[in-house]
DNA sequence: ATTTATTTTTAGATTAATCTAAATAATATT
DNA sequence: AATATTATTTAGATTAATCTAAAAATAAAT
């Protein structure tokens, strides 16, 4: 009785999955209705109709939680979301911050080999052009320990794995300067009157950021890409 | 008012394209209802909405033709259909024969740029794995020149570009004998009482082809891939 | 030229996904 | 604790896409 999916009920999933991911707590209409960009009683209409499809967990008044077989096709969805996104930037030579849009349609083609070509075909990478971890077809990622190159020990070598800012400025700053996700980052000096720190970018010349875009600028320090 | 098209007016503005390609004719309710796997009255309902949409020209009982808006859709969705199919064969190594299905759903990613990047890197293919012409940005593709083994002169040479016939039988026994699309072809003789034939594969070792294999086996005399 | 058969169209229902506006429950404030 | 605020749910409508079944138009056959 495994029914396809439609895109709405994926999409409500993944974003029940991505805000539960954060708060940890049942996920409230509200919230739901707000990363829907639709309204509380439609959301609560959704809620109602994956609860009766046993996708989540749902009492009245008290939220909703993913159930097993629910999480997994979110999960599903996020790797295929993260998987196509390498593509585009790897392959195609997208930006990594114009992949987004056309993630959100790419990751509901409805075919597991395809997915398990994609992913060989990429060289089964283990995070996205965002430095988000992408699932693997048992829904485990492993999570990778990051900080921001403001709040990281000088000498601290790392990748570049995010920017936690959408602002355009900042990435056309950022793309002047040489730096992208993926990126390696020496943290070099900080000046502690105004938290501005020097970097180098894949062992270039020394550079300098303000405390402002290094609080922006997400490394990981374990994983190698 | 160019509102996004649905999936299903998009599919339905292809069938009427695939269907008119053939007959030339204005495409009659029962046949676009049989093709899309649906009720005339199903279809009628579409032809009526694209037709108040500009895309179609219909009126009753006459039949519906693509109008230049709606038939530039429907070139645009065969080009993203096919090119699809390319990199699928090309690059993730399906076979020609798996890869219809998933095209299906990979022709309404809405995004120009995807398209422009992904034509590029697939090397501006010309043809796709089945040996159908992929339509330009502009709609236009070249008209390829094709014939069976069965009706061609001998010492033909050429390229197959396609396999009239679905059984998986035949398949099956083409992939034994090592024939697939953008195979060289060579033919070498005809016996004149059972219309057998046989060829060189990409100038491998003399084989033998029954008539009924020939007649199925269509092969391009132009273009080169 | 009637009759028969086929094709096409309409009328009326259905289902998924959505909405607005009103009602109800839960939470926060005084 | 009573009141005000916020969150959640329901009721009732709407739109796209579909269907079945019946009616109407066209085409084919006698």
């Amino acid at each position: 009785m495994a029914s396809e999916l439609s895109f709405t009920e994926e999409n409500y999933l993944k974003a029940i999955y991505h805000i539960s991911a954060e708060s940890n707590e049942s996920v409230n209409t509200n919230a739901l209705a707000e990363s829907m960009n639709t309204t509380p009683a439609s959301a609560n209409d959704m809620v109602k109709r994956l609860a009766q499809k046993n996708l989540i967990g749902y009492q009245k008044y008290k939220g909703a939680t993913l159930l097993t077989k629910g999480k997994k096709i979110a999960l599903t969805i996020v790797r295929k979301h993260r998987l196509w996104e390498v593509f585009l930037v790897d392959k195609l030579g997208f930006k990594w911050d114009e992949v987004h849009e056309i993630a959100e349609q790419l990751e509901h083609i409805k075919s597991p080999s395809l997915i398990k070509r994609l992913d060989k075909f990429l060289g089964f990478p283990t995070m996205d052009p965002h430095g988000d971890p992408i699932p693997n077809e048992d829904g485990i990622m492993k999570q990778t320990r990051r900080a921001s190159i403001a709040e990281v020990a000088i000498n601290t070598r790392g990748i570049i794995v995010a920017v936690n800012n959408d602002d355009t400025l900042l990435l056309q700053h950022l793309d002047s300067l040489g730096i992208k996700l993926g990126s390696r980052v020496g943290v070099l000096e900080r000046m502690d009157f105004d938290g501005s720190v020097s970097i180098s970018i894949d062992d270039g010349p020394k550079q300098f950021l303000s405390k402002a875009v290094a609080e922006n600028l997400m490394i990981t320090l374990t994983d190698t890409k």
